[in-house]
DNA sequence: TGTACATCAGTGAACGCGCGTTCACTGATGTAC
DNA sequence: TGTACATCAGTGAACGCGCGTTCACTGATGTAC
Protein backbone atom coordinates (compact mmCIF):
# COMPACT_ATOMS: atom_id res chain seq x y z
CA UNK A 1 0.00 0.00 0.00
CA UNK A 2 3.05 2.06 -0.15
CA UNK A 3 2.44 5.64 -1.95
CA UNK A 4 4.36 7.87 -3.94
CA UNK A 5 6.39 10.46 -2.42
CA UNK A 6 4.01 12.85 -4.35
CA UNK A 7 1.15 11.23 -2.74
CA UNK A 8 2.31 10.99 0.56
CA UNK A 9 2.65 15.06 0.21
CA UNK A 10 -0.49 15.09 -0.74
CA UNK A 11 -2.15 13.35 1.90
CA UNK A 12 -0.38 15.03 4.50
CA UNK A 13 -1.31 18.51 2.87
CA UNK A 14 -5.16 17.09 2.84
CA UNK A 15 -5.01 16.16 6.61
CA UNK A 16 -3.56 19.76 7.53
CA UNK A 17 -6.50 21.02 5.40
CA UNK A 18 -9.35 19.31 6.60
CA UNK A 19 -8.08 19.58 10.29
CA UNK A 20 -7.86 23.29 9.66
CA UNK A 21 -11.56 23.76 8.65
CA UNK A 22 -12.59 20.71 11.53
CA UNK A 23 -11.11 22.33 14.15
CA UNK A 24 -11.84 26.28 13.17
CA UNK A 25 -15.46 25.32 12.98
CA UNK A 26 -15.63 22.72 15.89
CA UNK A 27 -12.84 23.47 18.73
CA UNK A 28 -9.75 21.38 18.85
CA UNK A 29 -10.89 19.67 21.91
CA UNK A 30 -14.87 18.48 20.31
CA UNK A 31 -12.80 17.03 17.30
CA UNK A 32 -10.97 13.76 17.54
CA UNK A 33 -7.65 12.31 15.07
CA UNK A 34 -10.17 10.32 13.75
CA UNK A 35 -12.42 12.70 12.63
CA UNK A 36 -9.87 14.51 10.84
CA UNK A 37 -8.39 11.50 9.18
CA UNK A 38 -12.22 10.20 7.58
CA UNK A 39 -12.99 13.42 6.68
CA UNK A 40 -9.53 13.43 4.37
CA UNK A 41 -10.31 9.82 3.01
CA UNK A 42 -8.02 7.80 5.07
CA UNK A 43 -7.79 5.79 8.88
CA UNK A 44 -6.85 7.09 11.65
CA UNK A 45 -3.84 4.70 12.13
CA UNK A 46 -2.01 6.56 9.00
CA UNK A 47 -2.14 10.05 10.73
CA UNK A 48 1.10 9.25 12.59
CA UNK A 49 2.93 8.85 9.36
CA UNK A 50 2.49 12.24 8.83
CA UNK A 51 1.91 14.18 11.99
CA UNK A 52 4.50 13.24 15.78
CA UNK A 53 1.31 13.70 17.67
CA UNK A 54 -2.37 16.16 17.79
CA UNK A 55 -0.44 18.80 19.35
CA UNK A 56 2.25 18.97 16.50
CA UNK A 57 -1.26 18.46 14.18
CA UNK A 58 -2.65 22.22 16.05
CA UNK A 59 0.30 23.92 15.63
CA UNK A 60 0.89 23.61 12.43
CA UNK A 61 -2.96 24.31 11.66
CA UNK A 62 -2.45 27.16 13.50
CA UNK A 63 0.53 28.09 11.43
CA UNK A 64 -1.46 27.49 8.45
CA UNK A 65 -4.90 29.09 9.29
CA UNK A 66 -2.97 32.27 10.63
CA UNK A 67 -1.28 32.33 7.40
CA UNK A 68 -4.27 31.43 4.46
CA UNK A 69 -6.69 33.80 6.55
CA UNK A 70 -4.49 36.79 6.70
CA UNK A 71 -3.94 36.30 2.95
CA UNK A 72 -7.68 35.76 2.07
CA UNK A 73 -7.90 39.66 3.29
CA UNK A 74 -5.22 41.11 1.69
CA UNK A 75 -6.46 39.36 -1.70
CA UNK A 76 -9.48 41.01 -1.01
CA UNK A 77 -8.16 44.23 -0.29
CA UNK A 78 -5.80 43.87 -3.16
CA UNK A 79 -5.28 47.06 -5.41
CA UNK A 80 -8.08 48.76 -3.85
CA UNK A 81 -7.27 52.56 -2.69
CA UNK A 82 -6.21 52.48 1.54
CA UNK A 83 -9.52 53.60 3.17
CA UNK A 84 -11.52 51.16 1.09
CA UNK A 85 -9.38 48.66 1.44
CA UNK A 86 -9.83 48.76 5.31
CA UNK A 87 -13.36 48.76 5.20
CA UNK A 88 -13.48 45.98 2.80
CA UNK A 89 -10.85 43.90 4.86
CA UNK A 90 -13.26 44.57 8.21
CA UNK A 91 -16.39 43.59 6.56
CA UNK A 92 -14.66 40.37 5.81
CA UNK A 93 -12.87 39.44 9.23
CA UNK A 94 -16.49 40.66 10.83
CA UNK A 95 -18.74 38.31 8.33
CA UNK A 96 -15.51 35.39 8.34
CA UNK A 97 -18.40 32.96 10.17
CA UNK A 98 -21.59 34.19 7.63
CA UNK A 99 -19.95 33.73 4.57
CA UNK A 100 -16.80 33.87 2.75
CA UNK A 101 -14.40 31.34 2.02
CA UNK A 102 -14.54 28.38 4.45
CA UNK A 103 -10.84 28.34 4.83
CA UNK A 104 -10.81 31.57 5.98
CA UNK A 105 -11.21 31.39 9.55
CA UNK A 106 -8.83 33.39 11.89
CA UNK A 107 -7.91 31.09 14.65
CA UNK A 108 -8.05 34.38 17.13
CA UNK A 109 -11.12 34.37 17.23
CA UNK A 110 -12.52 31.43 16.85
CA UNK A 111 -10.55 29.16 19.07
CA UNK A 112 -9.02 32.08 21.38
CA UNK A 113 -9.35 30.09 24.91
CA UNK A 114 -8.58 26.89 23.53
CA UNK A 115 -5.22 28.31 23.09
CA UNK A 116 -4.78 29.83 25.98
CA UNK A 117 -2.92 26.72 27.80
CA UNK A 118 -0.85 25.98 24.24
CA UNK A 119 2.89 25.54 25.07
CA UNK A 120 4.91 28.50 24.11
CA UNK A 121 5.76 27.28 20.41
CA UNK A 122 1.90 27.91 19.31
CA UNK A 123 2.41 31.31 21.40
CA UNK A 124 4.78 32.35 19.52
CA UNK A 125 2.88 31.23 16.03
CA UNK A 126 0.32 33.11 17.48
CA UNK A 127 1.84 36.33 18.17
CA UNK A 128 3.51 36.17 14.63
CA UNK A 129 0.06 35.64 13.54
CA UNK A 130 -1.20 38.49 15.00
CA UNK A 131 1.85 40.79 14.21
CA UNK A 132 1.27 39.93 10.39
CA UNK A 133 -2.87 40.98 10.69
CA UNK A 134 -1.84 44.14 12.51
CA UNK A 135 0.97 45.24 9.87
CA UNK A 136 -1.80 44.31 6.88
CA UNK A 137 -3.74 47.28 8.72
CA UNK A 138 -1.08 49.60 9.10
CA UNK A 139 0.32 49.40 5.87
CA UNK A 140 -3.10 51.12 4.78
CA UNK A 141 -3.14 53.20 7.63
CA UNK A 142 0.03 54.63 6.99
CA UNK A 143 -0.80 55.54 3.45
CA UNK A 144 -3.23 57.49 5.20
CA UNK A 145 -1.22 59.27 7.15
CA UNK A 146 -2.05 58.28 10.97
CA UNK A 147 0.42 59.13 13.31
CA UNK A 148 0.20 56.20 15.28
CA UNK A 149 -0.88 53.72 12.04
CA UNK A 150 0.44 50.81 14.45
CA UNK A 151 -1.34 51.05 17.24
CA UNK A 152 -4.54 52.20 15.29
CA UNK A 153 -4.23 48.98 13.74
CA UNK A 154 -4.34 47.33 17.13
CA UNK A 155 -6.93 49.12 18.29
CA UNK A 156 -8.58 47.83 15.04
CA UNK A 157 -7.84 44.48 15.34
CA UNK A 158 -8.95 44.19 18.86
CA UNK A 159 -12.51 45.61 18.03
CA UNK A 160 -12.57 42.93 14.92
CA UNK A 161 -11.62 40.20 17.47
CA UNK A 162 -13.46 41.11 20.26
CA UNK A 163 -16.82 41.34 18.00
CA UNK A 164 -16.49 37.98 16.37
CA UNK A 165 -15.73 36.74 19.65
CA UNK A 166 -18.99 37.90 21.26
CA UNK A 167 -20.79 36.87 17.85
CA UNK A 168 -20.14 33.50 18.05
CA UNK A 169 -20.84 33.06 21.62
CA UNK A 170 -24.70 34.71 21.19
CA UNK A 171 -28.10 33.36 20.50
CA UNK A 172 -27.84 34.64 16.81
CA UNK A 173 -30.61 36.75 15.72
CA UNK A 174 -30.88 40.35 15.41
CA UNK A 175 -28.60 41.06 18.71
CA UNK A 176 -25.94 39.52 17.18
CA UNK A 177 -26.40 40.78 13.63
CA UNK A 178 -25.87 44.20 15.70
CA UNK A 179 -22.35 43.66 17.21
CA UNK A 180 -20.65 43.24 13.74
CA UNK A 181 -22.29 46.51 12.54
CA UNK A 182 -21.30 48.50 15.65
CA UNK A 183 -18.45 46.85 15.28
CA UNK A 184 -17.98 48.48 11.73
CA UNK A 185 -19.26 51.50 12.89
CA UNK A 186 -16.03 51.48 15.99
CA UNK A 187 -13.55 51.16 13.18
CA UNK A 188 -15.34 54.17 11.13
CA UNK A 189 -15.21 56.35 14.28
CA UNK A 190 -11.68 55.57 15.50
CA UNK A 191 -10.00 56.15 11.42
CA UNK A 192 -12.48 59.46 11.79
CA UNK A 193 -10.86 60.84 14.70
CA UNK A 194 -7.36 59.04 15.16
CA UNK A 195 -4.66 62.06 14.58
CA UNK A 196 -2.88 62.49 11.40
CA UNK A 197 0.11 64.05 10.49
CA UNK A 198 -2.00 67.01 8.71
CA UNK A 199 -3.70 66.91 12.38
CA UNK A 200 -2.51 69.94 14.66
CA UNK A 201 0.26 69.72 16.85
CA UNK A 202 -1.06 70.19 20.74
CA UNK B 1 -23.74 10.89 56.55
CA UNK B 2 -26.17 13.00 56.09
CA UNK B 3 -25.99 16.85 56.52
CA UNK B 4 -27.96 19.73 57.22
CA UNK B 5 -30.00 21.51 54.81
CA UNK B 6 -27.86 24.40 55.65
CA UNK B 7 -24.44 22.26 55.46
CA UNK B 8 -26.24 21.11 51.91
CA UNK B 9 -26.51 24.67 50.87
CA UNK B 10 -22.94 25.37 51.49
CA UNK B 11 -21.25 22.60 50.06
CA UNK B 12 -23.61 23.46 46.72
CA UNK B 13 -22.44 26.96 47.32
CA UNK B 14 -18.88 25.73 47.59
CA UNK B 15 -19.04 23.42 44.66
CA UNK B 16 -20.36 26.22 42.15
CA UNK B 17 -17.38 28.84 43.61
CA UNK B 18 -14.63 26.22 43.31
CA UNK B 19 -16.33 25.52 39.73
CA UNK B 20 -15.69 28.90 38.40
CA UNK B 21 -12.26 29.73 39.97
CA UNK B 22 -11.32 26.65 38.29
CA UNK B 23 -13.27 27.03 34.44
CA UNK B 24 -11.98 30.58 34.42
CA UNK B 25 -8.34 29.65 34.88
CA UNK B 26 -7.83 26.45 33.03
CA UNK B 27 -10.89 25.97 30.96
CA UNK B 28 -13.96 23.71 30.93
CA UNK B 29 -12.94 20.82 29.02
CA UNK B 30 -9.62 20.76 31.24
CA UNK B 31 -11.10 20.33 34.21
CA UNK B 32 -12.93 17.39 35.03
CA UNK B 33 -15.61 16.87 37.56
CA UNK B 34 -13.64 15.17 40.24
CA UNK B 35 -11.29 18.12 39.97
CA UNK B 36 -13.69 20.51 41.04
CA UNK B 37 -15.10 18.40 44.07
CA UNK B 38 -12.25 17.25 45.44
CA UNK B 39 -10.75 20.81 45.43
CA UNK B 40 -13.98 21.89 47.09
CA UNK B 41 -13.40 19.26 49.64
CA UNK B 42 -15.55 16.43 48.64
CA UNK B 43 -15.46 13.35 46.64
CA UNK B 44 -16.66 13.45 43.15
CA UNK B 45 -20.01 10.59 43.75
CA UNK B 46 -21.36 13.64 45.89
CA UNK B 47 -21.09 15.76 42.91
CA UNK B 48 -24.65 14.50 41.32
CA UNK B 49 -26.29 15.23 44.29
CA UNK B 50 -25.99 19.09 43.50
CA UNK B 51 -25.72 19.00 39.83
CA UNK B 52 -27.69 17.26 37.36
CA UNK B 53 -24.73 16.98 34.90
CA UNK B 54 -21.16 18.95 34.32
CA UNK B 55 -23.58 20.86 31.76
CA UNK B 56 -26.00 21.97 34.37
CA UNK B 57 -22.75 22.96 36.01
CA UNK B 58 -21.02 24.91 33.56
CA UNK B 59 -24.57 27.21 33.01
CA UNK B 60 -24.74 27.98 36.64
CA UNK B 61 -21.15 28.50 36.63
CA UNK B 62 -21.60 31.20 33.60
CA UNK B 63 -24.17 32.62 35.13
CA UNK B 64 -22.55 33.01 38.49
CA UNK B 65 -19.43 34.34 37.12
CA UNK B 66 -21.04 36.84 34.36
CA UNK B 67 -22.86 38.69 37.38
CA UNK B 68 -20.00 38.39 39.78
CA UNK B 69 -17.32 39.96 37.37
CA UNK B 70 -19.85 42.71 36.31
CA UNK B 71 -20.66 43.32 39.83
CA UNK B 72 -17.27 43.54 40.91
CA UNK B 73 -16.48 46.32 38.24
CA UNK B 74 -19.32 48.08 39.13
CA UNK B 75 -18.36 48.24 42.87
CA UNK B 76 -14.69 49.18 42.06
CA UNK B 77 -15.92 52.23 40.11
CA UNK B 78 -18.99 53.28 42.75
CA UNK B 79 -19.14 56.69 44.04
CA UNK B 80 -16.65 57.77 41.21
CA UNK B 81 -17.55 60.32 38.80
CA UNK B 82 -18.62 58.71 35.34
CA UNK B 83 -15.71 59.42 33.07
CA UNK B 84 -13.13 58.09 36.19
CA UNK B 85 -15.71 55.39 36.76
CA UNK B 86 -15.53 54.01 33.32
CA UNK B 87 -11.32 54.31 33.30
CA UNK B 88 -11.53 52.30 36.26
CA UNK B 89 -13.71 49.62 35.03
CA UNK B 90 -12.02 49.40 31.79
CA UNK B 91 -8.30 49.27 34.11
CA UNK B 92 -9.80 46.82 35.99
CA UNK B 93 -10.86 44.24 33.09
CA UNK B 94 -7.87 44.50 31.33
CA UNK B 95 -6.09 43.20 34.19
CA UNK B 96 -8.29 40.44 35.37
CA UNK B 97 -6.00 38.06 34.40
CA UNK B 98 -2.84 39.82 36.28
CA UNK B 99 -4.55 41.13 39.66
CA UNK B 100 -7.69 41.64 41.33
CA UNK B 101 -9.91 39.28 43.37
CA UNK B 102 -9.76 36.19 41.54
CA UNK B 103 -13.10 35.14 41.00
CA UNK B 104 -14.08 38.26 38.91
CA UNK B 105 -12.84 36.74 35.85
CA UNK B 106 -15.14 37.06 32.79
CA UNK B 107 -16.10 34.42 30.83
CA UNK B 108 -16.74 36.36 27.68
CA UNK B 109 -13.04 37.22 27.55
CA UNK B 110 -11.89 33.93 29.46
CA UNK B 111 -14.46 31.01 28.04
CA UNK B 112 -14.99 32.62 24.57
CA UNK B 113 -14.30 29.80 22.02
CA UNK B 114 -15.33 26.74 24.73
CA UNK B 115 -18.74 28.44 24.55
CA UNK B 116 -19.36 28.69 21.20
CA UNK B 117 -20.97 25.31 20.74
CA UNK B 118 -22.66 25.88 23.81
CA UNK B 119 -26.56 24.94 24.16
CA UNK B 120 -28.53 27.52 23.58
CA UNK B 121 -29.56 28.09 27.53
CA UNK B 122 -25.62 29.00 28.20
CA UNK B 123 -25.78 31.24 25.06
CA UNK B 124 -28.80 33.36 26.53
CA UNK B 125 -27.31 33.40 29.93
CA UNK B 126 -23.99 34.93 27.89
CA UNK B 127 -26.04 37.49 26.53
CA UNK B 128 -27.30 38.34 29.29
CA UNK B 129 -23.92 39.07 31.01
CA UNK B 130 -23.08 40.78 28.02
CA UNK B 131 -25.82 42.94 28.14
CA UNK B 132 -25.66 43.98 31.89
CA UNK B 133 -21.64 45.14 30.64
CA UNK B 134 -22.82 46.97 28.29
CA UNK B 135 -25.25 49.21 30.50
CA UNK B 136 -22.72 49.19 32.81
CA UNK B 137 -21.16 51.52 30.74
CA UNK B 138 -24.06 52.52 29.21
CA UNK B 139 -25.13 54.11 32.27
CA UNK B 140 -21.90 56.60 32.68
CA UNK B 141 -21.72 57.30 29.21
CA UNK B 142 -25.32 58.43 29.42
CA UNK B 143 -24.37 60.69 32.14
CA UNK B 144 -21.22 61.81 30.11
CA UNK B 145 -23.88 62.97 27.49
CA UNK B 146 -22.64 60.88 24.25
CA UNK B 147 -25.52 60.36 21.36
CA UNK B 148 -25.20 56.74 20.91
CA UNK B 149 -24.24 55.95 24.38
CA UNK B 150 -25.54 52.25 23.94
CA UNK B 151 -23.42 51.80 20.72
CA UNK B 152 -20.21 53.13 22.25
CA UNK B 153 -20.55 50.63 25.26
CA UNK B 154 -20.65 48.02 23.13
CA UNK B 155 -17.60 49.53 21.15
CA UNK B 156 -15.59 49.57 24.36
CA UNK B 157 -16.88 46.35 25.46
CA UNK B 158 -15.74 44.75 22.03
CA UNK B 159 -12.35 46.57 22.84
CA UNK B 160 -11.88 44.74 25.75
CA UNK B 161 -12.89 41.23 25.14
CA UNK B 162 -10.65 41.61 21.92
CA UNK B 163 -7.58 42.46 24.06
CA UNK B 164 -8.05 40.40 26.73
CA UNK B 165 -8.60 37.60 24.11
CA UNK B 166 -5.26 38.26 22.65
CA UNK B 167 -3.41 38.79 25.81
CA UNK B 168 -4.27 35.37 26.64
CA UNK B 169 -2.78 34.20 23.25
CA UNK B 170 0.25 35.51 23.92
CA UNK B 171 3.66 34.69 25.17
CA UNK B 172 3.51 37.25 27.16
CA UNK B 173 5.88 39.73 28.01
CA UNK B 174 6.22 43.24 26.83
CA UNK B 175 4.84 42.74 23.64
CA UNK B 176 1.33 41.44 25.45
CA UNK B 177 1.13 44.23 27.68
CA UNK B 178 1.38 46.23 25.09
CA UNK B 179 -1.80 44.54 23.83
CA UNK B 180 -3.43 45.80 26.89
CA UNK B 181 -1.82 49.57 27.44
CA UNK B 182 -3.30 49.85 24.12
CA UNK B 183 -6.59 49.17 24.33
CA UNK B 184 -6.49 51.37 26.98
CA UNK B 185 -5.54 54.20 24.78
CA UNK B 186 -7.97 53.09 22.38
CA UNK B 187 -11.04 53.35 24.92
CA UNK B 188 -9.84 56.84 25.40
CA UNK B 189 -9.96 57.61 21.95
CA UNK B 190 -12.89 56.80 21.27
CA UNK B 191 -14.50 58.64 24.46
CA UNK B 192 -12.51 61.88 23.22
CA UNK B 193 -14.51 61.85 19.56
CA UNK B 194 -17.65 60.04 20.18
CA UNK B 195 -20.31 62.74 19.36
CA UNK B 196 -22.18 64.08 22.55
CA UNK B 197 -25.44 66.17 22.43
CA UNK B 198 -22.97 69.40 22.75
CA UNK B 199 -21.65 68.14 19.06
CA UNK B 200 -23.08 69.87 16.38
CA UNK B 201 -25.32 68.15 14.13
CA UNK B 202 -23.98 68.12 10.60
C1' DT C 1 -41.16 15.43 74.07
C1' DG C 2 -39.69 10.99 72.54
C1' DT C 3 -39.37 7.27 69.33
C1' DA C 4 -39.29 4.80 64.80
C1' DC C 5 -38.58 5.31 60.29
C1' DA C 6 -37.71 7.45 55.79
C1' DT C 7 -34.62 10.49 53.57
C1' DC C 8 -30.60 11.73 51.45
C1' DA C 9 -25.52 14.05 51.51
C1' DG C 10 -21.50 12.04 50.95
C1' DT C 11 -18.27 7.93 49.95
C1' DG C 12 -15.52 5.04 47.08
C1' DA C 13 -15.61 1.75 43.69
C1' DA C 14 -17.07 0.51 39.26
C1' DC C 15 -18.87 1.05 34.50
C1' DG C 16 -18.72 2.41 29.76
C1' DC C 17 -17.22 5.22 26.40
C1' DG C 18 -14.22 7.92 23.45
C1' DC C 19 -9.95 9.38 22.64
C1' DG C 20 -4.78 9.53 21.51
C1' DT C 21 -1.54 6.41 20.44
C1' DT C 22 0.67 1.91 19.18
C1' DC C 23 1.30 -2.14 16.52
C1' DA C 24 1.53 -6.11 13.26
C1' DC C 25 0.65 -6.41 8.75
C1' DT C 26 0.20 -5.40 3.54
C1' DG C 27 1.87 -4.35 -0.75
C1' DA C 28 3.35 -0.67 -3.78
C1' DT C 29 7.39 2.38 -4.15
C1' DG C 30 12.08 3.52 -4.16
C1' DT C 31 16.84 2.08 -4.29
C1' DA C 32 21.15 -0.43 -4.74
C1' DC C 33 23.58 -3.34 -7.53
C1' DT D 1 17.67 -1.74 -17.95
C1' DG D 2 16.49 -5.36 -14.89
C1' DT D 3 16.25 -7.59 -10.49
C1' DA D 4 16.25 -8.20 -5.36
C1' DC D 5 15.44 -6.05 -1.35
C1' DA D 6 14.47 -2.40 2.01
C1' DT D 7 11.27 1.16 2.97
C1' DC D 8 7.21 2.99 4.43
C1' DA D 9 2.06 4.94 3.54
C1' DG D 10 -1.92 3.15 4.81
C1' DT D 11 -5.03 -0.32 7.32
C1' DG D 12 -7.69 -2.00 11.07
C1' DA D 13 -7.53 -3.72 15.46
C1' DA D 14 -6.07 -3.14 20.00
C1' DC D 15 -4.29 -0.79 24.19
C1' DG D 16 -4.52 2.26 28.05
C1' DC D 17 -6.10 6.10 30.10
C1' DG D 18 -9.20 9.64 31.83
C1' DC D 19 -13.51 11.19 32.06
C1' DG D 20 -18.68 11.63 33.07
C1' DT D 21 -21.86 9.07 35.26
C1' DT D 22 -23.93 5.32 38.14
C1' DC D 23 -24.46 2.56 42.14
C1' DA D 24 -24.61 0.14 46.67
C1' DC D 25 -23.75 1.59 50.93
C1' DT D 26 -23.35 4.50 55.38
C1' DG D 27 -25.10 7.03 58.97
C1' DA D 28 -26.68 11.54 60.43
C1' DT D 29 -30.81 14.41 59.61
C1' DG D 30 -35.53 15.34 59.23
C1' DT D 31 -40.22 13.89 59.94
C1' DA D 32 -44.46 11.58 61.33
C1' DC D 33 -46.82 9.87 65.02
Amino acid sequence: MRKSKVETAESRKRILATAKDIFLREGIAATAISDVMVAAGLTQGGFYRHFESKEHLVAEVNAVALEESCAALAAAAAGKPPREAIDVIVYHYLHQLQEGPPGSLCPMANLSSELRHADGHIKTVLSEGYARLVKLFASYLMRLDYQDYVGLAESIVAVLVGAVSMFSMMPGGAAAEAILANAQKTVTLLLQNAPTSSTLAR
